[in-house]
DNA sequence: TTATCATATAGACATATTTATATATTTCTA
DNA sequence: TAGAAATATATAAATATGTCTATATGATAA
């Protein structure tokens, strides 16, 4: 059992567009917190709530590297959940 | 295409328990505006707020049959919805 | 047509969410 | 050890959301 939310509860993670995107684009690479803000118009305290919302729900991992945090997404968790909810609708 | 709605609005849609909950006991049965209220603790205009919510989206289709107005859940819309959001982050 | 039943809409209020600014924490380096 | 760089946390303001009460709309029946 990897995933510590419920399907409500993801969903509120998801809705939201900026934490959408910031999953898509740590799905291939890690990247800091830095590289994260510039893909953004958005600033640093904003974009860690979001990482910080993410990784509450497990959808975010994150390593320390000297200065640098990185942070990649939890790829299989993620897509867990999105099956989890669909399944919820898949009763036939 | 049936779906109206992006992936950010679908997990809004779905951002609230009482909305899960309305569309999974709108899968098997339609049912009327009252029969949802009852299985609720809420008042009758914010069960149907919810169902405004969730129509806006596609999610739910009405049919009025006298004064009784019966919803039921789009299924196949929101599992495409589902499946649309899980493709987001199958990048593999 | 008037009354009634079923549902929708309007408005108000409390809480949650998103964002920003200011500041704290952690780590490295000079 | 002091300063700087990277990130997190605290706080506050604006907006969004969920809920209620009151009322309107639509459909049927007397």
């Amino acid at each position: 059992m990897t995933s510590k939310i419920d399907c409500v509860e993801f969903c509120k993670v998801l809705s939201d567009p900026t934490r959408q995107k910031i999953l898509e684009m740590l799905l291939e690479k890690e990247k800091t917190v830095n590289e994260i803000v510039e893909a953004f118009d958005l600033t640093q305290p904003t974009v860690s709530h979001h990482l910080n919302i993410l990784s509450r729900g497990n959808l975010l991992s994150s390593r320390r590297d000297g200065k640098q945090i990185y942070y990649r997404t939890n790829q299989d968790n993620v897509v867990q959940c999105c099956g989890k909810l669909m399944a919820k609708f898949e009763t036939d």
